[in-house]
RNA sequence: UCCUCUGUAGCUCAGCGGUAGAGCGGGUGGCUGUUAACCACUAGGUCGUUGGUUCGAAUCCAACCGGAGGAGCCA
């Protein structure tokens, strides 16, 4: 016989006769003539109860002694419930346990902190907490492949490791490979020359965008900033689509439709993960989803931003001057007080903007667009691509960059160069903002941060 | 890198200068349908580490190690 997972059954139409379920104890209730055991097996957040009659064959070896934890291969009849709480449970006619847990298993049905589950981030899928969160994720990756493929995007994988800096975004990764203990630096280069782990497959993405026109990555990305919030990681994944004959009005265009389109799939496919969430997590996440879904996005210029943010009364602990980056505190301002609601801000000083950023006509700004969003920040940052080949030069020189270095990305505004743009997408803030779960760590299976790579 | 908080049983925590505690989890027994089941009994701890103050330290002090939150940087 073969397995039917609890997500199928929980979804029964009509009693069946005989099923094999396979999963993991929950928790287990006796009494004198028989038990309740919960096993869930990850196809969805719920349990499937298992009334097992202390008749049963081996119900001495095989029921009473399973504990929380244990794992389980149960046969029996599919029946509606006689208790209230589930609409269907079995009739166990057969329990075999495949793996005991040991009395010191450390997940209880009570709550447990994050810090100590990310200390037993092997065993934390096992909590419902975690079940949801991974299935989400799970989900929304298919969801982002489909939004682009739906559009004709093509899949880019573009390199891990890289001899290119993606110049802002961030303090690389070494790459040298080790002889014993020893590690090689210099003239044992194993490229020949230094290289890194990516920050960022922009700029690898923009030679394909300047080929096959639309294009996006998907894919992990590493920077070695000391940073300690509840936002960065070491290691991460970022979605970054580059489009060709694109600007950056359709850019902005493109990002709001795909947020919109991922909250939307998520509301419908993960809903009782998301109720879970709701519940325990994050009250009002439901509603707050539904809204974003519906709502138009605001857009405003970074000046007009600045503008706003200098009437808005407020006091800030850093002030808003023209010039300076917009602050978390001012964000947060924008979207959760002023139009609680994402908001896009476009045309940034060109002096705190990357090189490879589009100059506007007004020699001042550049052509680049942050998506925020309540609660989270900055969740995407993208921008057009500067397709003008003495621009760009110019661009290089005042951002202290020699050509020689970005060769290869120069030559793209020599042979038929487009107008073009993208943007980054990370993917644990998208997680974070759909689940509710405050800490990146807790939407990585097994996070990287400052003074910690366990497992 | 800066600032702040924190470390006691498998877990969540109380104890804050005078013999180490509770709830949950584990074990044993009981209970006719339970839903974080319930009732009784029971085992379980070098109080992060090292040093200091004291007649006496989980408790006060210092350093170190681990964990967290915020800032900056960014996704």
């Amino acid at each position: 016989m073969t397995r039917t997972p609890v997500a199928e059954i929980l979804k029964s139409e009509s009693a069946a006769e005989t099923a094999l379920v396979q999963g993991w104890v929950r928790t287990k209730r006796d009494s004198k003539a028989f038990s309740f055991i919960e096993i869930n097996d990850g196809s969805c957040l719920s349990n499937l109860q298992i009334v097992a009659d202390a008749t049963l064959d081996g119900y001495d070896e095989s029921v009473l002694p399973l504990t929380t934890g244990a794992s389980v291969s149960i046969e029996g009849k599919i029946i509606p419930s006689q208790g209230k709480g589930q609409q269907w449970e079995m009739q166990a006619t057969s329990v075999t346990m495949l793996g005991e847990a040991e009395s010191d298993f450390p997940l209880q049905k009570k709550g447990h902190s994050m810090e100590f589950l990310r200390s037993i981030a092997h065993l934390r899928p096992r909590s419902n907490l975690f079940g949801a969160v991974f299935r989400v994720r799970s989900r929304m990756a298919y969801s982002i492949h489909r939004f682009f493929q739906e559009r004709g995007f093509l899949y880019v994988h573009t390199p891990i490791i890289t001899g290119s800096d993606c110049e802002g975004a961030g303090e690389m990764f070494r790459v040298v490979t080790t002889a014993g203990e020893e590690i090689k630096l210099g003239d044992d280069e194993f490229f020949g020359d230094p290289t890194y782990l990516t920050v960022s497959g922009q700029l690898e993405g923009e030679t394909f965008a300047c080929a096959l026109s639309n294009i996006y990555t998907f894919g992990p990305t590493f920077r070695a900033e000391n940073s300690h919030t509840s936002r960065h990681a070491s290691e991460f994944w970022m979605i970054e689509p580059e489009i060709a004959f694109c600007d950056l009005n359709q850019d902005m265009d493109l990002a709001e439709e795909m947020l919109k389109f991922l909250v939307s799939d998520v509301l419908e496919s993960c809903a009782e993960d998301l109720q879970f969430f709701d519940r325990f997590i994050d009250k009002g996440l439901i509603e707050r989803l539904e809204w974003v879904r519906d709502r138009k996005f605001e857009r405003v210029s970074y000046t007009e931003a600045v503008e706003l943010l200098q009437k808005s009364g407020q006091t800030f602990e850093y002030p808003v001057e023209y010039g300076a980056n917009l602050q978390s505190e001012h964000e947060r301002y924008l979207t959760e007080t002023h139009f609680q609601c994402p908001t896009t801000v476009y045309n940034y000083p060109k002096e705190i903007k990357p090189f490879y950023m589009r100059r506007n006509d007004d020699g001042k700004t550049v052509a680049a667009m942050d998506l925020l969003v309540p609660g989270i920040g900055e969740i995407v940052g993208g921008s057009q691509r500067e397709e003008r080949l003495t621009i760009l030069r110019e661009n290089m020189k005042e951002h202290d960059l020699q050509e020689d270095d970005y060769w290869w990305y120069v030559d793209l505004r020599r042979y038929g160069s487009v107008p073009h743009a993208g943007f980054g997408l990370g993917f644990e803030r998208l997680l974070m903002f759909v689940t509710g779960v405050a800490n990146i760590r807790d939407v990585i299976p097994f996070p990287r941060t400052p003074g910690s790579a366990d497992f």
